[in-house]
RNA sequence: CGGGGUGUAGCUCAGCUUGGUAGAGCGCUUGGUUCGGGACCAAGAGGCCGCAUGUUCAAAUCAUGUUACCCCGACCA
């Protein structure tokens, strides 16, 4: 492509809202434009992008036999009653009326519609295993969208659907995608970790992240060097001893500290290291009181309570709830608490001799307290994998922390949807069984964003190759006739060669153009102009290095050609 | 959903305290000089100052409401 005759609408200064640097590098190169918050549009090179991602994502899900649908972006509110989502789906599903005033809302995934659309067709065991998937337009109506494509609202995903006779050709499908899903981050160029996953409101008991590592990442990834286990911190299995060397003998009793609320500053005040300290958090979980435990110096982690409650739900409760239930903030504790609310302790207290906990009365805790002499104690994994934890896998190595971009996330469902959708075939004795399912997202719009956030300086972005809007920058410098006509020729023989080039033949200065071409990143740039030229010779440089080459112009080609091989980059 | 902030030209922002003709830089158009890392000179185009109501002879400026966007938190395949 000329570039006088694409849509790039490149800035000089940055966008005052964008924060995150994808963000603001994707704007800057004039690849997006926002609509509306978490809301773009795709320009001419943005959209590219999204496309190479897109088409190396469908190349290997048609290797591991996935076959690509469209699926539409209105559904049916009855549907989602069907699967019981329709009330279990928050105000994040965007819920809109047609003129018959009938329930749809905007698709934020497509387990129902593929569903269904699967149960109409599969009668027999002999139609199994399918696999499909679609790239198409998602909306999930974020409480606070932002960082751009990163987190937007309306985004490009490709989901794809899988469908067995039974839990062992599921397990099977899970990990062809697994191993797709591998070779798709690798094809893109980028550095990545796969990791054990909370299956969230997906629902199902399997999963794994696909985490592009980026220090500007949301999530964080807890990894053990010694054995490779590598999780989510909120799901991480962390090592615990169980046996307790010494018991403590001492009786609890009441220690008098005045306005002394947050664990940090009783651990000061009585004059003890943070971890001898208890924190105490009230929940209301499935409209049950729950009162759980964790050291001072650990955080109780939401989604690995309500899964070791085995409940649909669970929010901390408010100051004023607490105060009604038990007492006042800052001195809560578990001993001589309503038997009604249920205690549950991390497992790390377990080998802890003794506790300072709240006495739930105000200005005094408790020391010497006991699990189970005191107060009855429930022992489960309740807090996210910190610094100095032990993985739990090896129990061997301290875990090592990482930032993370969740690009891809895989879900084995079991018969979650297809069990309330009555998704059945009929097996060789002509007996009704249950499909067993799995679900498989890529963050398309993400995956180009997290690239960028692995992959810039302070000019710009740097494509991997793979990704790239384009592979070569041909960049002419000034309107001498001799340059002009060269530069053509060349452009027309790169496109003969299949070479994606974009070809910046613009009356412009060459500052403005090299600070263009660095800032939209393209992997090489070729440039004609008249000082090389006079010695018969243009120049190549890679993005990612400041060294030149300059080449004889019968040679240019191959020369090119051999920059853009696969090894090279 | 709680807390904070901001809406003035395509972009970055000044002006608002103390009400009185709408501003700068970048970008854009035209002409000229330039031309190997974001040039210079000159002349232009471009705004219902987010929206509504109120106060006032007079509102970008003051008041009330509203809406949009951004940030922190909570939430989140």
């Amino acid at each position: 492509m000329r570039h006088s005759q694409m849509l790039i609408p490149t800035m000089k200064e940055d966008p005052a809202d964008a924060q995150v640097v994808s963000h603001r590098l994707m704007l800057r190169a004039g690849m997006i434009k926002r609509v509306a918050a978490g809301i773009y549009s795709y320009l001419p090179l943005g959209l590219r992008v999204l496309q190479k991602v897109s088409q190396i994502v469908r190349e290997e899900m048609n290797s591991v036999g996935g076959q690509e649908i469209l699926m539409p972006m209105a559904q049916p509110a009855e549907l989602w009653k069907k699967s019981g989502r329709w009330s279990e789906y928050g105000p994040e599903l965007l819920r809109l009326k047609d003129r018959k005033q009938a329930d749809f809302c905007l698709g934020p995934t497509h387990e129902e519609v593929v569903t269904e659309l699967m149960s109409d067709h599969i009668k027999s065991y002999r139609q199994l295993p399918q696999t499909v998937y679609q790239i198409q337009t998602k909306f999930r109506d974020e409480t606070r969208p932002r960082f751009g494509l990163m987190r937007a609202r309306e985004f490009i995903m490709k989901d794809a659907y899988s469908f067995d006779v039974d839990q062992a050709g599921a397990i099977c499908s899970y990990e062809k995608m697994y191993q797709a899903y591998w070779r798709i981050f690798q094809r893109c160029g980028l550095r990545f970790k796969a990791v054990e996953a909370d299956t969230g409101s997906i629902g199902g008991n399997r999963s794994h992240e696909f985490q592009v590592l980026a220090d500007t990442g949301e999530d964080l990834i807890a990894n053990c060097d010694h054995c490779g286990y590598a999780a989510n911190i909120e799901l991480a299995n962390v090592f615990v001893a169980t046996d307790s060397s010494h018991t403590e003998e001492l009786p609890y009793e009441k220690v008098l500290t005045p306005s002394q609320k947050t664990c940090v500053e009783v651990a000061d005040f009585l004059g003890v290291s943070i971890d001898k300290t208890v924190k105490t958090v009230l929940f209301m979980a499935d409209d049950k009181p729950i009162m759980a435990l964790c050291r001072g110096d650990h955080e109780i982690n939401e989604s690995k309570l309500k899964k070791a409650l085995h409940a649909n739900w669970a929010r901390l409760m408010t100051d004023e709830e607490a105060r009604l239930l038990v007492g006042p903030t800052g001195f809560l504790g578990p001993v001589g608490l309503n038997p009604e609310i249920r205690i549950v302790v991390d497992r790390v207290l377990s080998k802890m001799p003794s506790l300072i906990t709240g006495a739930n009365q105000q200005d005094y805790h408790l020391a010497h307290v006991v699990c189970n002499r005191d107060f009855p104690a429930e022992f489960l994994d309740l807090h996210s994998a910190t610094l100095g934890d032990i993985c739990g896998q090896c129990q061997v190595s301290p875990f090592v922390f990482h930032r993370g971009i969740e690009v891809g996330h895989i879900f084995y469902l079991g018969t979650k949807y297809s069990e309330p959708m009555h998704a059945c075939y009929l097996d060789e004795k002509g007996c009704e069984k249950t499909i067993e399912m799995g679900c498989y997202g890529i963050g398309i719009g993400r995956t180009a964003a997290a690239a960028i956030e692995q992959n810039h300086d302070a000019k710009g972005i740097v494509w991997p190759l793979a990704l790239a809007p384009f592979q070569v920058s041909l960049v002419r410098l000034g309107q001498d006739e001799e340059v002009v006509k060269t530069a053509d020729q060349l452009y027309r023989t790169m496109l003969e060669n299949n070479i994606e080039v974009l070809y910046d033949d613009r009356d412009e200065r060459p500052g403005v153009k090299f600070a263009d071409h660095d800032l939209i990143g393209c992997p090489v740039r070729v440039t004609v102009g008249g000082r090389s030229l006079k010695e018969g010779l243009i120049e190549v440089k890679r993005r990612s290095s400041d060294e030149v080459s300059r080449v004889a112009l019968d040679s240019v080609i191959t020369y090119i050609a051999e920059q853009l091989a696969p090894t090279k980059v």
